[in-house]
DNA sequence: CCACATAATACTGTATCCATAATTATGGAA
DNA sequence: TTCCATAATTATGGATACAGTATTATGTGG
């Protein structure tokens, strides 16, 4: 295979696996044949099964002894698990976000956000979704706690092996709108206590919202 | 090499490499061999090189493409960064504990606290550290949250790369004791909030007592 | 004597190969 | 017809071999 990047093929090779898990191409409880995926990207087993070690200690695949590898399922009880653990943590950046923003980190933020509300307007959901991740990834990385951002980033990754997780959003981008105004407000006003709590909340209501889908389809995994 | 377990033998090394970075004996910054280590464990480069990516994302270990492998220098910052976030996290596996934990659970909780006691009374550091270790953890699977549990023993591994980190509990083993105590008794009257609290500050004192030592000895990654 | 370039050495990264264990299929017996 | 045992096939785990790149050392020129 030719190698043009400076990085190393396992990780090129964790991130494309990555993609299809998150875009639920491999679907949670899969069994993963490695000779065939090895066969498909055109390289040896070594890499591909060095980039599954990785992604198993992400969480996204489990590595039975002996067994192969199988893509994540995830349970309600994970969820239930995981989503106030987010919100927790996601509500301390946006405090910590308060307290170490300065003008232009501010600035940049409202960009993100004027994004956010121009999608909205248009009804592109697409663009609505990654304006929403750059939101939160930018408050995390205002927080300046490179290890609060790399703990939210790993629960994050296996939230999304949810298929529901990213479906539920469509259903309420106009409540997820209103909840990112009021955050947008609280930190520009330099409130870390009110931004702290309209972040936490933000989060269950994501948690809500996936449950009444939850409802509808009894399959957990999803 | 004799396999015996039925764990795959890159499981096994990762566990050994994590014991021999815990016990100092390979220092933060110090080039790991591959060559010479296979050799040293009488096994191929392949097992040992998937347990590295393992160590790598547990961030124990970096792994420069084309440079090989180091063990990771943690900074103060970082240290900064960790403590205030496992007082958060650890605060909410005490107040979580508090509302699930049931007698039968309480009493194995006191058993090991009275482990704690009669370490201490003896001086017995060994006995103490592992007691303290097992009652943390204790706690944290009261919780009933794997996700939780999770993050914080990730979070722990990190700091073990400190070695003030466990030398610093010697120095402030009375009151240690004494904080334990309180929170001890804060579980056992049912208040979730305050054992939150006294779990919090019973971190973020470990942060302190590990400043003082910093002072003494400049170098960052002690 | 110092600096720069080139060559050699050594280590990382990838591929191929082999052995072992697990699963499945087939055949025989109850 | 069904269940169990044995054999064959297939996939995983580990070892070895090879290629490419980075680093270092040595030699030559200024």
């Amino acid at each position: 295979m030719t190698r043009i990047a400076p990085t190393a093929l396992y990780q090129e090779v964790a991130e494309r696996l990555r993609q299809r898990i998150f875009a639920h191409e491999l679907t949670p409880g899969t069994w993963i044949d490695e000779q065939k995926l090895a066969e498909q990207y055109g390289i040896s087993r070594t890499p591909l099964r060095e980039a599954l070690k990785v992604l198993a200690s992400e969480g996204l695949v489990e590595l039975k002894p002996r067994r192969g590898c199988y893509v994540t399922e995830i349970s309600r009880q994970d969820l239930d698990d995981i989503f106030p653990l987010m919100a927790m943590l996601e509500g301390r950046c946006a405090a910590e976000a308060v307290k170490r923003a300065r003008s232009a980190d501010m600035n940049s933020l409202k960009h993100i956000h004027e994004r956010l509300e121009s999608a909205a307007r248009d009804g592109r959901i697409d663009a609505f979704f990654e304006a929403n991740q750059e939101f939160h990834k930018r408050i995390q990385e205002l927080s300046g706690n490179r290890w609060l951002l790399s703990v939210i980033q790993d629960l994050r990754k296996v939230l999304k092996l949810s298929r529901l997780h990213s479906l539920s959003l469509e259903g309420r981008l106009q409540q997820s709108l209103d909840e990112h105004r009021l955050i947008m407000a609280a930190l520009d006003s330099g409130d870390a206590a009110k931004a702290e709590k309209l972040m936490h909340d933000h989060l269950l209501s994501g948690r809500e919202a996936l449950a009444k889908i939850e409802t509808a389809s009894p399959k957990a995994s999803d």
